[in-house]
DNA sequence: GTGTCTTGATGAC
DNA sequence: ATCCGACCCATTCGG
DNA sequence: CCGAATGGGTCGGATGTCATCAAGACAC
C-alpha cells in the first residue's frame, strides 16, 4: 500500500503537476525527478544539475517544495533520502549546508550564530523588492499564515527585470552566515540588503522557501529525527564517488550494488525474478539501512554536530564513525528527558516494583557542565599553573558559560589537588579513574540561591541574571548547582552505566561546596532525593512529593536505578530488539498475556522513557492554579492555524474597576474543532467579534504609554474559560491586578492552557484580580520561605507581611 | 558625539 | 515549556 | 482468515510569559 499523496498546502497557488518543479518566472526552470519512491528502486546516477557545478538552490527548493505536498512521513523520509543521495554523489560540498538549511539552523546550537532577522527587516526587503506596501503585506499575512506563502504571492506579482544569476545551495549558506555575522550600528541595513539579494535572485517556489528559511521556520514536516534518518539511509545506499573504491558488502551499514540489482524489478517482460531472493535481498538492504540509521543516531545523540559527522563520513565512510566522532568533554550531547505524568499511581504503574529514586525537581535553568584538565601539550612544565576548562551548556545545548563564571570557579576547585584525598568510599576502589579529577560531563538544574534563608529563589529571579561576559565580580545573584547526574569521568563514559552506579560515583566525587563571595558564592549541592527501596514505603514517596510541592518545587523527578523489565497487560508480542534489526526479528513469540519490555537505567540522551518521569505540581489535579477567565479578544493564527483565532485574549474581573481586565493570551489545550466553533461563535466583524472594543474592558495601562495586551480583534465578553497554569508572574504588559502587587506591574499566568468552558458561570464571575492577587501571595509567601524579594521592581512591592520563619519545616502560612 | 529610551531578536522555562 | 493532530505500526475485532 | 478499527509511540508545529542584549531613534 502506498500512501497517496496529499496536498496540505493552501492551493492558492497551486503549481501543474506536484512531481515536477515549475514555477511562475519567466523562464522556464529546470525540471527535476520526483524523490518520493522507494530508494530502493531510485537511482541517483543521472545528475539533475550540470554536474561540474555546485547543486542549485532551486533543486533544494524543489525537495523541500515535495516535502511540503505530504504529511507520509515514509514518503517525507524517501524524497529526503533520495535528495541526499544526489548530493553525496554529485555534490558533497552541499551535503552539510543542506542539512543545516533543512533544520532550520546554521551551525550547532552551542556554536553562537545566529540570522538577527525577524518580520520587521523581512517585511521591509519584501515591500522594497515587490513593491507592495506593508497594509497590503500584513493583508495577506493574515490570510496566509506564513511569511514564504506572502513573499511567493508579494513577488509572483512583480516581474524582475535584471536577470539574476541563480542560487546555489552553498551560496545561500553563505549570505546566512553573512546575515548572521552583520554587527556594529547599520546591522539593520546590511542584513535587509542581503535579504533583497536573496529575494530577488530566487525564482518561483525559491521565494518561498527562502523567506521561510529566513523566518527560521520552513514548516516542511521534516527536522531533525527525520533528517537523521535520511541522512542514515543515503549514506548506507549511496557512496561519494571518490570513496567508491573502499565500497565493501561486508560492510554492515553498505547496501551494495548487487544487493540493490536484486531488488530492481524486471523490465516489464521476462516477468519473474525468484520471489524469495529478491525477498531475501530487500531485508538484507533494509537491516543495513536500519544498522546505518542506529549508529548515526547514536553518534548525533552523542555529538550532534552535523559538521563533524559528516566530515568523518566523507574521509572514512560510515564504519569508523562512531571512533571518530565520540562523545566529546567540551562538547554537548543531548539530554536524557523526563516523560510526563499525573499522579503517583501513574509512575507505579509505569515502573512496578522497580527500584526508583524520586528527586525534587527544581525551578531553575538545566545545565551541562563540561570539565577537563588542557592536556601536557598546553602546559610544558608547571601543571599546577594549568586551570581546568570549564563549559556549561543549557538545555537545548546553548553556551551559556558566559552566563556563569561562578558556577565555573566553582567546578574548578573540584580540579584542585592540593590536600585533596580520595574520600573513603573511593580508597581502594579501582572501577574508576584515580583521583584526582581530570574530566567529567554532570547534568545539573541552576537555581537562584537566597543566601540568608539559605534556599531556593524563583525562575523569574534567576532569570534577571546578565548573560553575557558576565565577570566573577559582577555577579550579584548566587545561585546553587544541584547536581543530578554524571555522563562523564576522569576519560571514561558513564552513559552506558546504570543510574544507581553514575548517582554514587556523582555523589562520592562531588561533596557539597560552597564558593567565598569573593568567587561569586555559587555552591554545588546534589538534588534532595529519596529511593524507593529504602523503606519500601510507598507512603514514603508520597510524603516526598508533597515536600517537593511545599518546597515549592515544579515536582518530582522520578528515575529508575537499575536496568529492568516491566511487564505490560495483555497481548503477546514479538521481542523488541532495539531497532537494529527492523523487519528481520526473529520469528520467536512469547505467547505470554503479559509482555516483557526492557527498561534500561542507563544514561540516554534525547531519550523521553519511562526510566525518567517528571510529575509537575501543575499536571495534577487539585494542586496547581486553574483561573476562570473571561476571553476578550484574539489574533490571526499562523501556519496550520492560519484559518483561526489564535492566541486568545482572556482577561479576569475587576471588582473595583467593575469591567474586565485583560491578563494572559492563551493557545493551548484547544482542539481543531473548537477553532472552528470559535469561529462561528465570533466571526470577524460581527457584532461578537470586532476591530474595535466590543465591551467595556481594559487592556492597556493608559492609551499613551503603549504598555498591554493589544489584539487584532476584540470580542464581545460573554463566556468564561476554565485556564490551568503553572504559577502567577509578575508581569511588565499585562495590567491586571496593577497595584496590588506593584504600581507599575499586572499579574500574568505561566503556560496558560484551556481546560474548559465554564458553562455555569456568568463573566461578573470569573476570577477577581484581588483574588489573582491573593494566589501570588501565596505562591510568592511560599517561595521565598520568609523573604519577598522579587528583583524585578523597584521596590514597591506591596509588602506580603511575611515574617521570618525559622526552618524549611513549614510556613504555610495563614 | 553621548546618553537614554524604544524596538526587535533570541532564548530560558 | 504547553498541547493537539497526523502518521505508523502492531494488535484486536468483526464478519 | 482477512480487512477494518483501535491504541500507543513518535514526531512536528503553533504558540504562552518573561528576561537580556544589541541596535535604532531621538534629544541634546
Amino acid at each position: 500500500m502506498t500512501p497517496s499523496r496529499t496536498r496540505n498546502t493552501t492551493p492558492a497557488f497551486a503549481f501543474g503537476s506536484p512531481s515536477k518543479f515549475s514555477s511562475s518566472g519567466d523562464e522556464t526552470p529546470p525540471e527535476y525527478p520526483d524523490l518520493g519512491a522507494d530508494p530502493l528502486l531510485f537511482s541517483p546516477g543521472n545528475c539533475p544539475w550540470p554536474s561540474s557545478k555546485p547543486a542549485p538552490y532551486s533543486f533544494l527548493a524543489h525537495v523541500l517544495h515535495q516535502l511540503s505536498q505530504t504529511k507520509s512521513r515514509i514518503l517525507l523520509l524517501n524524497i529526503l533520502t533520495n535528495a541526499l543521495r544526489f548530493f553525496i554523489a554529485h555534490d558533497t560540498a552541499s551535503i552539510t549546508p543542506s542539512l543545516y538549511i533543512i533544520s532550520n539552523s546554521l551551525a550547532p546550537s552551542y556554536v553562537p550564530i545566529e540570522l538577527g532577522l525577524g518580520p520587521s527587516v523581512l517585511s521591509k526587503a519584501l515591500q522594497s523588492v515587490s513593491g507592495l506596501k506593508s497594509s497590503a503585506l500584513r493583508t495577506l499575512y493574515h490570510s496566509l499564515g506564513d511569511p514564504g506563502d506572502v513573499a511567493y504571492a508579494a513577488k509572483a506579482s512583480v516581474r524582475t527585470l535584471m536577470p539574476h544569476p541563480p542560487l546555489s545551495i552553498v551560496g545561500v549558506y553563505a549570505s546566512l552566515v553573512k546575515i548572521s555575522k552583520a554587527k556594529g550600528s547599520g546591522t539593520a541595513k546590511q542584513r535587509q540588503s542581503i535579504v533583497e539579494q536573496l529575494l530577488l535572485s530566487a525564482k518561483g517556489e525559491e521565494v518561498r522557501y527562502i523567506m521561510r528559511t529566513l523566518s527560521q521556520n520552513l514548516r516542511v514536516g521534516a527536522v531533525r529525527t527525520t533528517i537523521l534518518t535520511a541522512l542514515a539511509r543515503a549514506t548506507a545506499l549511496t557512496r561519494p564517488t571518490n570513496y567508491a573504491n573502499l565500497a565493501s558488502s561486508s560492510s554492515p551499514y553498505f547496501v551494495s550494488e548487487d544487493v540493490l540489482e536484486i531488488v530492481q524489478p524486471l523490465p516489464d517482460k521476462k516477468g519473474k525474478k525468484k520471489g524469495d531472493m529478491v525477498d531475501e535481498a530487500r531485508n538484507v538492504a533494509m537491516t543495513k539501512m536500519a544498522a546505518a540509521e542506529s549508529l548515526i543516531k547514536m553518534v548525533f545523540v552523542k555529538h550532534p554536530c552535523f559538521d563533524d559527522i559528516v566530515e568523518a563520513y566523507l574521509s572514512s565512510g560510515l564504519e569508523s564513525l562512531a571512533e571518530k566522532v565520540p562523545l566529546t568533554v567540551g562538547t554537548p550531547l543531548l539530554p536524557t528527558l523526563g516523560s510526563p505524568t499525573r499522579s503517583l499511581d501513574e509512575i507505579y504503574a509505569r515502573l512496578g516494583s522497580l527500584p526508583f529514586a524520586a528527586e525534587f525537581k527544581y525551578d531553575g535553568q538545566r545545565a551541562q557542565v563540561h570539565a577537563f584538565l588542557p592536556t601536557a601539550s598546553s602546559s610544558i612544565g608547571m601543571s599546577s599553573t594549568v586551570q581546568p576548562i570549564v563549559k556549561i551548556f543549557s538545555r537545548h545545548l546553548e553556551d551559556m558559560t558566559e552566563k556563569y563564571p561562578d558556577v565555573v570557579a566553582l567546578v574548578r576547585e573540584y580540579f584542585t589537588p592540593v590536600g585533596a584525598l580520595p574520600p573513603p568510599e573511593l580508597a581502594g576502589n579501582t572501577d574508576v579513574d584515580n583521583f584526582p579529577l581530570s574530566s567529567l560531563i554532570l547534568d545539573a538544574e541552576i537555581v537562584a540561591w537566597d543566601t540568608d534563608g539559605d534556599t531556593t529563589k524563583s525562575f523569574q529571579e534567576l532569570s534577571n541574571r546578565a548573560r553575557k561576559d558576565v565577570q566573577l565580580a559582577d555577579v550579584t545573584l548566587p545561585v546553587c548547582l544541584f547536581v543530578f547526574d554524571l555522563m562523564y569521568l576522569n576519560s571514561k563514559s558513564l552513559l552506558s552505566e546504570p543510574f544507581r552506579e553514575r548517582r554514587r560515583l556523582l555523589r562520592s566525587r562531588f561533596i557539597p561546596r560552597i564558593m567565598p563571595p569573593s568567587l561569586g558564592g555559587a555552591r554545588l549541592r546534589h538534588v534532595e532525593s529519596v529511593d524507593s527501596d529504602a523503606t519500601g514505603e510507598r507512603e514514603d514517596v508520597q510524603t516526598f512529593w508533597e515536600h517537593a510541592v511545599e518546597s515549592r518545587c515544579e515536582g518530582l523527578m522520578v528515575k529508575l536505578l537499575d536496568s529492568g523489565e516491566i511487564l505490560e497487560e495483555e497481548g503477546e508480542e514479538e521481542e523488541e530488539d532495539g531497532g537494529n534489526n527492523k523487519g528481520t526479528s526473529s520469528p520467536k513469540k512469547s505467547k505470554r498475556k503479559t509482555r516483557r519490555k526492557p527498561l534500561p537505567a542507563t544514561y540516554e540522551p534525547d531519550k523521553r522513557t519511562s526510566a525518567w518521569l517528571k510529575l509537575k505540581k501543575d499536571y495534577v489535579d487539585g494542586i496547581g492554579d486553574s483561573l476562570d477567565l473571561v476571553p476578550i479578544g484574539a489574533w490571526h493564527g499562523n501556519g496550520r492555524k492560519a484559518a483561526w483565532w489564535s492566541p486568545i485574549l482572556l482577561a479576569v474581573w475587576d471588582e473595583k474597576l467593575g469591567r474586565l481586565v485583560a491578563v494572559c493570551k492563551c493557545m493551548s489545550g484547544f482542539t481543531d474543532a473548537f477553532y472552528k466553533a470559535l469561529n462561528d461563535r465570533y466571526p470577524e466583524n460581527s457584532e461578537t467579534c470586532s476591530r474595535v472594543p466590543l465591551g467595556d474592558y481594559e487592556c492597556y495601562r493608559s492609551p499613551l504609554d503603549g504598555i498591554g495586551l493589544q489584539p487584532s480583534v476584540y470580542f464581545s465578553p460573554r463566556e468564561v474559560w476554565e485556564i490551568r497554569g503553572a504559577d502567577i508572574t509578575v508581569s511588565p504588559v499585562s495590567v491586571a491586578a496593577l497595584g496590588s502587587v506593584s504600581d507599575t506591574r499586572g499579574l500574568s499566568v505561566r503556560f496558560p492552557r484551556f481546560m474548559r468552558v465554564r458553562d455555569d458561570k456568568t463573566i461578573e464571575q470569573a476570577t477577581r484580580s484581588d483574588v489573582l492577587a491573593e494566589m501570588w501571595r501565596k505562591q510568592a509567601g511560599a517561595s521565598t520561605n520568609g523573604t519577598i524579594r522579587t528583583g524585578v521592581d523597584e521596590g514597591e512591592l506591596v509588602d506580603a507581611e511575611i515574617v521570618e520563619s525559622e526552618i524549611e519545616e513549614d510556613d504555610y502560612d495563614a
